[in-house]
DNA sequence: TTGAAAGCGCTACCAT
DNA sequence: ATGGTAGCGCTTTCAA
């Protein structure tokens, strides 16, 4: 059992390999030249003593830490919590470390951000909300990255990595299409993320283009979003007129929701209709939905997200980056595969 | 457009002020004494310059910063973002900030737990992994709180904050036996987790416990933890002897998986067998599935976890403590209600 | 290659 | 109540 001790500070590592305070720097940072046998000593000694670099004290000096800040919002959600997870692996993977921070409004993202720049961030990197121009500023003036994932403002010196929202259309209507549908709908909920509406504007772009005469397109706009949302949009849904029989959704959760709506009122998927949905989240693979989808590369957009701030660490001043991540069709169950059929 | 300015400092804003830099330190920290009118006229000052406290600076001198690291694992699962959302929303609640890093192994958890004292972190917060007990011992000697989530090991100086497994249990067992169910199954997973097996073991008890004969019981061990877990123990359940009629799961992934599998066979619950699961997650809620589930309160583990950090951080050296919290039984469709039955 | 020394921006102690 | 000042632990010139 030892003592609260004093902890280990680089003089002491210098003390005790007989060498200078600087002479510890450099041989842990491997900046500044040394000789190796030098090196080898100081490390030695370093690993002896247990030394760990301060990195309050690290930061401080020079002038940014090894912290990187993530905003999200509704983590639970599982498409985010997933990205989310993918985000602070690659985050570690690199030598970084996430400060998460959960934003509730475009007010939360305000402070947010300024408390980033407060622990000299190497980076920022925003999920959730449109951050203001002002702030952004503010980051770009501490020389601090940003960049936005699944997202796109026209901010200048702000990267953003989204995936494709246009293909995952265009493979949505193909498959509808393909598969004999005539009458279409799109689902999604009213205060929608940027990525939900590019998805719509692109799957009525997608299906006006299609080869044969015009189809008869329904927007549905749930209330809410999430499962509750597509469940009540369900629950709701005139059908006096009859049931469109392709329906493409903004999102998995609200595509669970509108089919266990249907559910209830005697309809399922694909006997009745045939629902595709964006973001292959792990629910929907699950028995009870078998929801086909567009699957969003997570590893891919983790990547491209980091290496966009490491680009952007090195030279600050190039012009902002838009850069689209290819999506795949997951086929299953409630829109199958019709070459196996 | 600004230039990429020099950051503002204290110095200035004490320039500014027409007052000493000691002067903006306490007015912006309420620590030592001040005129009320200086006060005003420093905040007016800082205000005027924005200026941001440089964390970095003031970490290294308190030789603590506002950071809580929350080590967490497979934060995709349900159960764990929900959590994980609650700890990130009251960390910034009462002051901090979360810095949250995934691990995967043991190992994991030893190089993060360094990284964390490398931060000066106000707090731990460990929700997976069992923190090995010389590395706690380095956070203990640097004076930073530690406290577990759902798990308990007894290791001094370190508190525990654990939903009330036995309670669970017990409000399992009586809604099962009060619907009448005669042979009994135990649902976990190898490799669980220490709140998995503390449920197991409470099941058997309350069971053994109860009035009326012995009842049989059954346990299942799945391969694998989450939905796929449950879905193949299901598939692989040996009927020959007949289903149990009462089943207790140690997790809602596991029990939503083992549902659906049960389906595929021609099985369902109620109709067959009554389901019951730990962790009330969304999806526990959704049609397809309605599983009576005990809610685990997060709000309240995460409010008790703070109260922990912040206490230890008053007192260091007090005893370590065990926080149970309340569970709750949500009736839903695998085991409804006998009351509105 | 190495060491001395000047900060980084802030806090806290000690005089005043 | 206020101001001067000595660090916190590290990095990085600049000389030697």
């Amino acid at each position: 059992m030892s003592k609260p001790h004093k902890s280990i500070t680089a003089q002491d590592v210098a003390d005790y390999a007989g060498v200078s305070r600087a002479v510890v720097s450099r041989a842990l940072s491997d900046n500044g030249s040394i000789a190796p046998e030098t090196k080898a000593k100081v490390i030695a000694a370093a690993r002896a003593l247990g030394y760990q670099v301060n990195f309050l004290a690290q930061g401080l000096n020079r002038k940014r830490s090894q912290l990187i800040g993530v905003v999200v919002a509704r983590i639970k959600d599982p498409f985010r919590s997933s990205l989310l997870e993918g985000l602070i692996h690659t985050i570690q993977r690199r030598g970084y470390q996430a400060l998460v921070t959960e934003v509730g409004s475009e007010k939360d993202l305000e402070s947010t951000l300024r408390q980033f720049t407060q622990f000299r961030v190497s980076g920022v990197i925003v999920t959730s909300g449109q951050p203001p121009a002002a702030l952004v500023d503010e980051c770009v003036q501490f020389k601090i990255p940003v960049v936005g994932i699944n997202r796109h403002l026209d901010i200048p010196a702000v990267d953003f990595v989204c995936s494709d929202n246009q293909q995952g259309a265009a493979l949505a209507t193909a498959q509808l299409l393909e598969s004999g549908c005539h009458s279409f709908a799109w689902l999604n909920c009213q205060s929608s993320t940027w990525a939900g509406i590019q998805r719509g504007v692109a799957f009525e772009q997608t299906l006006a283009r299609a080869r044969h005469a015009p189809k008869s397109l329904k927007r549905i706009i749930a209330d809410q979003d999430g499962y509750d949302g597509g469940e009540a949009a369900a629950l709701a849904f005139d059908l006096s007129q009859g049931l469109p029989d392709g329906i493409f959704c903004a999102n998995a959760q609200l595509a669970c929701g509108f089919l266990d709506g249907m559910r209830q009122r005697g309809f399922d998927a694909p006997k009745d209709f045939h629902l595709i949905g964006f973001d292959n989240t792990p629910q929907t693979a699950q028995y009870s939905y078998r929801l086909t989808t567009l699957n969003q590369d997570i590893p891919a957009l983790c990547s491209e997200v980091l290496n966009c701030l490491e680009s952007r660490n090195k030279s600050p001043n190039q012009a902002a980056r838009l850069i689209t991540v290819p999506v795949s069709l997951v086929l299953r169950h409630t829109s199958p595969d019709i070459h196996l059929g």
